[in-house]
DNA sequence: CTATTTCTTTAAGCCAATCTTAAGTTGAAA
DNA sequence: TTTCAACTTAAGATTGGCTTAAAGAAATAG
């Protein structure tokens, strides 16, 4: 996730591109207004904050121009100007939020985020190797091809994804798949991890879908 | 524009009702979070504005139990509550702005105007390989040629296209769509979805609308 | 205000996909 | 070699979705 400054005071931009990169954000900055809008649209960032004063072209300024071009990247006013009106005005010219100076880092994180919440979609998909899941559609893929797999399979593959490198105990996978939570002695899971091995063209030297006997199952890429 | 104000200080809703009211506002009103939920639930309000200190369940709760439910419909926070931490826990429940009290009345109606924009700017056609929906007009066109739907059979339709390659379990449909929250054994859903198929002329090997058996259906193309 | 049409919901039967059971086979570990 | 967990297969049971028909609501026309 890209994130643009655009703020004169280098104090305030040191603090907040190592508490945004410390987040893993990408970050990048810009001192005054008329280079602003110039990155603001070259650079494609998926959020931007902006600084009221700025020299050169104030920051009200600089959001309004670059709604002519762009109304769907969030813009967040970062001001120390506190009057009903300013706040009004800065939201009138297309800003998302308006944060008033000196907030704390976690705020602003966090308004930074309900921002990119809605841009931010979960990771959808799971990988083994060459094996790729799309939680969102179910859509399961090998090498290009598409798996057509049934409610358990994929249910079964799901979760041993999710539990990548760790040890799932057929105890685990009868509860959660099957929401069994006693009698465990059913072999269920053999059937289902017999016909998933089939449909995915697993064998014994695939060492995708280990095998722990005793335990229960491991995905784990060689 | 329909507003939920939940809230139980009668000073505060009658004072917002009439400034929201006079900006044309609709205004629905609730004095208690295990009914708030309910009506946001049930009313399909256009935003949603909580109070956080609200008898019976806290409206943090309320919040995050709505979000189970609705991901989309924009919900502010009002409080008398000012530490970082509360505003943290408030955004993170799922809302999308945090008002403190007492605010400005101008600058809480820029705040709705923002998170209203928002909402409002998305596409206005969807498309499905080559079946278009206006969701102004609700016009649907396959290939040309316009297809007259019924309100729930379009309903069906556009949800499933805003949802496109994303699996729709039966839950949701019969949630968003239905509106019922619990006993879900009903069939609506097929008989609605063989009318749609039928009017659309797909076919099992048309492979536009899916269903994935035992969750869903999903709108894909090929 | 009533009749008629259209839309929505409920209900039931059918069929096929999917799940489960069970029993025989294999293979790893002691 | 023996034992037991895991694998394989196939038959039977079950469920879930499709379809149709008809009852119940709602909208429209007369």
């Amino acid at each position: 996730m890209k994130i643009l400054i655009i703020e004169d005071e280098p104090g305030i931009i040191s603090f907040l591109k190592q508490g945004l990169e410390e987040e893993h954000f990408e970050v990048h900055t810009c001192t005054n207004g008329k280079d602003g809008i110039e990155l603001m649209l070259r650079e494609s960032s998926d959020l931007v904050l902006l600084d009221w004063m700025l020299p050169g072209l104030p920051g009200i300024e600089v959001c309004k121009r670059f709604r002519e071009h762009n109304s769907k990247t969030p813009v967040i006013f970062l001001t120390a100007r506190d009057t009903v009106h300013d706040t009004i005005a800065g939201l009138q010219s297309g800003a998302n939020d308006y944060i008033k100076k000196p907030f704390h880092f976690e705020e602003l994180l966090e308004r930074i985020r309900v921002q990119l919440r809605t841009s931010l979609k979960e990771p959808a998909v799971l990988k083994l190797a060459d094996i790729q899941i799309d939680v969102n559609s179910h859509m399961v893929v090998r090498s290009g091809n598409e798996i057509y797999l049934t409610q358990k399979e994929y249910e079964l593959l799901e979760y041993l994804l999710r539990n990548k490198d760790k040890v799932c105990t057929r105890k685990e996978i009868i509860e959660n798949i099957w929401n069994i939570h006693f009698d465990y002695n059913t072999s269920v899971i053999d059937v289902f991890m017999n016909s998933l091995r089939k449909k995915l063209g697993l064998h014994k030297q695939d060492d995708l879908i280990h095998t722990i006997r005793g335990v229960g199952f491991i995905a784990r890429e060689s």
